[in-house]
DNA sequence: CGTGGAGTTGACGTACGTCAATAACGGTGG
DNA sequence: CCACCGTTATTGACGTACGTCAACTCCACG
């Protein structure tokens, strides 16, 4: 079969960012791309896509717009664990689990592509490309998720809300989202705060403590990062763990 | 060829755990036996075994002592992000990426089996159990790695430190590594403030907090949990995470 | 005109960090 | 066996980066 223009460029931040992990022979792409066409879904911003202890019976790949994954407390504390960009998959790191450890919500209007656990698994079984990708993936993810624990561990609240927009800033790269030195933030700061681990307040005077050190523009949903390398500088930003460039 | 009960019982944490992650079939146990004999290595307690920015080329499979994952800042400050007991591998969440995110350390004298990269390789490729079992365990490892996030972020010092404590005592359970309420804490107190970050004065405090509270005895590198639910409750602490107990 | 969510600000409290001293411990060599 | 030493644990005094509470503003949307 052959897709039409508009499909190719909806499908194109997760071939982009697949085949960036590990080359995908045409085959492959094409197997993916058509499983995707037939599973696609949209969702309104601010709804669960799944929650902690549902059973998982597929994987999801985000197309547009931002998710993220978080963890609540009994008591109702919250902690954004990780973002989720286009291009990236739900729960292809949940496939092999029996249910969710996390809850997945939407931050802003989401389409993603929704493929039932059989069909993944008949799609990774027949391509070891495939597969390698997906579990690069996942290796990603945990490299992410290592930075973030040094970041709530032992970083401050202007580093650390530093750190959080470069990692954003770098992570929309590859996948075509930023434009110049700047992307958009679709994000409450509720949102950043919950992610950062600090209070909306202390988030709150810490964004201000960015714009006023003129290292960050941030209004109307846009971040503009005047001084990308000072800012990284102010966040110890290294880049390495989100593995942008691969050796082979 | 046949294994001497030596051999099988050194073998037996990996063989066990793995097994728990995903069934392997008697050959991939097998195959998987003789790869880790033939790459028996040891280390003494406070070495790094790997370091940030290392390339991989080799997967490790942990058969005795503790380990952890931790990354630094460029002014020292460090946090350790995990820990590694025995049965777990290395880096095997790491062999389809270039180089190491983060540094591993010994926290006691340890014993491990080290595949190189083609060896490992082609073990996967030859038994898809064993290859399953291995992103099955990066994949705990992710949702290990995530409830680290919300305790980091989101749990004042006590629960942490409660938190942390209940996670290794679940952990060292299904690899037979407990006796009754109590198991072996080999590590300082300024470890476990790395893995909680705190400082080693706060940890301390909060340490003899659990024990005036008689939840614990922590003394002559041993830990022992007075009432392990009472311990939970003021940790906050729900098992699921670990995937410990699999539907299959 | 309301109404509610998001952002912002001030006042104040507190859970944590820092610094520094001391005590307990474990290993090493005499 | 003891003297010595470095590491680890503990304690007190004090500072501060953060949280909490509460008010107020500013929109966006009816």
């Amino acid at each position: 079969m052959s897709l039409s223009i508009a499909d190719r460029s909806l499908l194109e931040p997760a071939a982009r960012r697949l085949n960036a992990l590990r080359p995908l022979s045409a085959e492959a792409r094409a197997a993916l791309d058509y499983a995707m066409l037939e599973g696609l879904q949209r969702a309104g911003s601010g709804e669960d896509l799944i929650s902690e202890g549902d059973p998982v019976d597929s994987v999801r790949v985000v197309l547009s717009g931002w998710l993220c994954r978080y963890k609540t407390l009994e008591d109702g504390r919250r902690q954004i664990v990780n973002f989720i960009f286009p291009g990236e998959s739900c729960d292809a790191h949940a496939y092999l689990l029996a249910v969710m450890d996390h809850s997945i919500a939407t931050l802003t209007p989401v389409v993603y592509a929704e493929i039932k656990r059989a069909r993944f698994e008949s799609l990774i079984a027949g391509d070891r490309s495939l597969a390698e990708a997906f579990w690069c993936e996942s290796l990603v993810n945990n490299a992410i998720q290592r930075e973030w624990a040094i970041n709530l561990g032992r970083r401050v609240a202007l580093e650390r809300v530093a750190h959080l927009f470069c990692e954003i800033f770098e992570r929309l790269r590859p996948v075509g989202m930023i434009e110049g030195n700047s992307c958009i933030m679709p994000v409450t700061q509720m949102d950043l705060a919950d992610a950062t681990g600090l209070s909306v307040v202390h988030l709150n005077r810490t964004v201000q403590e960015l714009r006023a050190s003129g290292l960050i523009v941030l209004r109307e949903r846009t971040l503009t990062i005047n001084d990308l390398d000072a800012l990284k500088d102010a966040a110890l930003f290294s880049p390495s763990y989100l593995q942008l460039y691969r050796s082979g």
